[in-house]
DNA sequence: AATGAATGAGCCTTCATTCAT
DNA sequence: GATGAATGAAGGCTCATTCAT
């Protein structure tokens, strides 16, 4: 028997809002496409906009748990931010796994609706916790200074960058260039770079030769 | 005499699309608000699109020129890179000039539109180049392999991460905390963190006190 | 309770389109008169052409039946054909019935659309084939070469001329004039005229003092 | 140098209204195509409106004078009338001359304006006295009586009708057999089919092989 | 005399929503 | 509890027309 109508109407209604928008798509292409009545979005969440805080919610309780599933108290500290950095790019590079979860938090993060706090409180402060809990392994100290804040501002933005600006980023380098943006080598990348801004790890450089032809050599 | 009628258009759309999107704002809306008749949108820029990308170019054309004045000869690498940081960042904060040019980029980067490989080759480009420049300063090489696009994007992106998600990070520390991240602090802060990752600088380090207390050790 | 909305657009929208034309009514002047919503056209039909169509099929099925009802065997092939002018120009002039059935189609012949040549299928093909059967019994031989179209063409042409041309021939004629054209009258010249024109009858005679006094001599 | 705006405007309008019927033609074309400025048809002619009854009594002045040029007094009545259906039937299939003209009044007839009346006197009634003067050569007698007039209409519609339902005749007889209707073919039949309807000439025969093997044997 | 920029009414269509069933 | 037919508001756009020049 087919899922319940309120699920597949959230999940239809998940991946189209986080693929093209809120207001690009109607709850006409919904319903049909959940195979359900066109009422059913207003009998079900009362509006098209229930039907989106509803999408919201869905999406923040199914990824706060697999970000935040626990790594191994005896993974080195570097290791685990690998880890968290390529959890968060993974969605969006696996194509295995419904991609609209993220998506559709990015949205709301960008230009926040009366959610957002919401969101916020659920879905990015767990996750900000995580990281912090990996740089207090990596550097021991206060934990919620404002210099943390910034420090992990800086990683989540790197991420961040790659998920949001795809499309900027293929036009830039190129479709070929593009390519080899693996999500290793992004992986890598960032993780290197962050680890050696906080002194926890060697500069990143510009010139290695490894780096073209051995792109992950630290995997 | 008030403004040219296309102008006044272009500048109020460019406002509502930059604070609701494309679809949210409708033609009449705009057309009220510029004290415009409903057909002058068709009549300037042929349709709804031909506006939004009049917006787009106009939004372009007062940005790049002033984001890649030349710096001196004879500064150091290290502090022309802080200063196109803070000439990036200072765009968004600076309350005189309207904010909707770079929100519309940004929008228009999140989600590519038919113009939006204009906007990248006429504004990001140059940009790009502009920053490349400078850490071929840094680090003297091959000036455009993979590496160095990484880093480049590294930098920008936690320029962009304060412009996009301003309303997230106030959220997370607190207005009270969100209020301590003056335009300098923030500059000094991905300064830092990006030459240290090069291996230009020194780390950052959480518990540095001196940043707490003054913030801004290198102005 | 009042007919089906449906029932209601078509009706007023066909009565519409065979008085003013395709461009010159709008879908609001219908629903306004068929009282119905704006949308209403667009629910039902797709669209305004949708419409449209629906008005030709309509028409078409109306008219279709009643002209081929199947003559008496034993009719003599010249009554037959009188019988077949006749009712063609019944319909025009019998007041009972909607006339735009016929206004509506004559109008699609002139200024043929994409659903025209379903008109002429479904609707003229069947009254040329009963009028090349009435015409096999008047002048057997091969049924469909070029001299037979062009016959049956000249037997059409003046039935449709008093359809289409009726204003113009009560200016020509002056109302008195115009007058004395009853349905009868019309009917026994056009077949008077047609059959001598295939050496089946008298030949027509513009001095026939009979005509003037009594139009319907073979009534 | 060109020619007047005023006629240019004529003329093209005139072409256009005649191929598309009256709404389906903007200003904006019209003005396009004869160089002319969006505001030139108000200024010149009132309105949208006003240009349409220039054209109209642009064609009837044109029309008037070439179908009514007297022919010889010495040719034989037949062969006066074979000229003038022939004359008003060339109209539509001489590409060498404007066929808007006659077009036009067709459209007026079909579905009379204000200006119906207009036209029929300054152009219908002159080819209709034109036409009684023949008949006149032919069937000597009264000159207006009714018969004479339904003896005309019957010619003129045949005419009328392979003008006004070409469309119609080769979706009824398909390309291949439309193509064998040229100009002289329809004239001929026409014309027996006229003569032998008033006694004038020998019957129109079906089988007569003569007519598909050489269709114009009197030419 | 003639222009062309600008207008506002109207076009068809699509939208999220409601209501009787 | 759930439907689908039907709604009215709003959408972007094109139109013939006008007015200052």
């Amino acid at each position: 028997m087919q899922e319940d109508i309120k699920t597949r109407l959230v999940e239809v209604a998940g991946e189209l809002f986080g693929e093209r928008g809120y207001e690009a798509v109607g709850v006409r292409e919904i319903c049909q496409q959940a195979t359900a009545n066109v009422a059913a979005v207003n009998y079900h969440f009362g509006d098209k906009r229930g039907l989106y805080v509803a999408c919201l919610r869905h999406a923040q309780s199914c990824r706060v748990d697999d970000l935040l599933l626990p790594l191994p108290a005896d993974m080195p500290a570097a290791e685990k931010l690998r880890h968290f950095i390529r959890g968060m790019l993974e969605s969006k590079l696996d194509p295995t796994r419904p991609q609209w979860h993220l998506e559709l938090m990015l949205r709301e993060m960008g230009r926040p609706t009366d959610a957002c706090s919401e969101i916020v409180e659920d879905y990015i402060r767990p996750m900000a916790e995580s990281l912090a809990e990996i740089m207090q392994g990596l550097l021991p100290g206060d934990q919620w200074n404002r210099q943390t804040w910034m420090i992990g501002f800086s990683i989540i933005a790197q991420v961040l960058f790659y998920h949001v600006n795809q499309p900027v980023v293929r036009l830039l380098m190129g479709p070929d260039g593009f390519e080899t943006l693996s999500l290793d080598v992004i992986t890598d990348h960032i993780t290197r770079f962050s680890l050696a801004a906080i002194g926890q790890g060697p500069p990143v450089d510009r010139n290695d030769p490894s780096d073209v032809a051995a792109p992950q050599s630290h995997k």
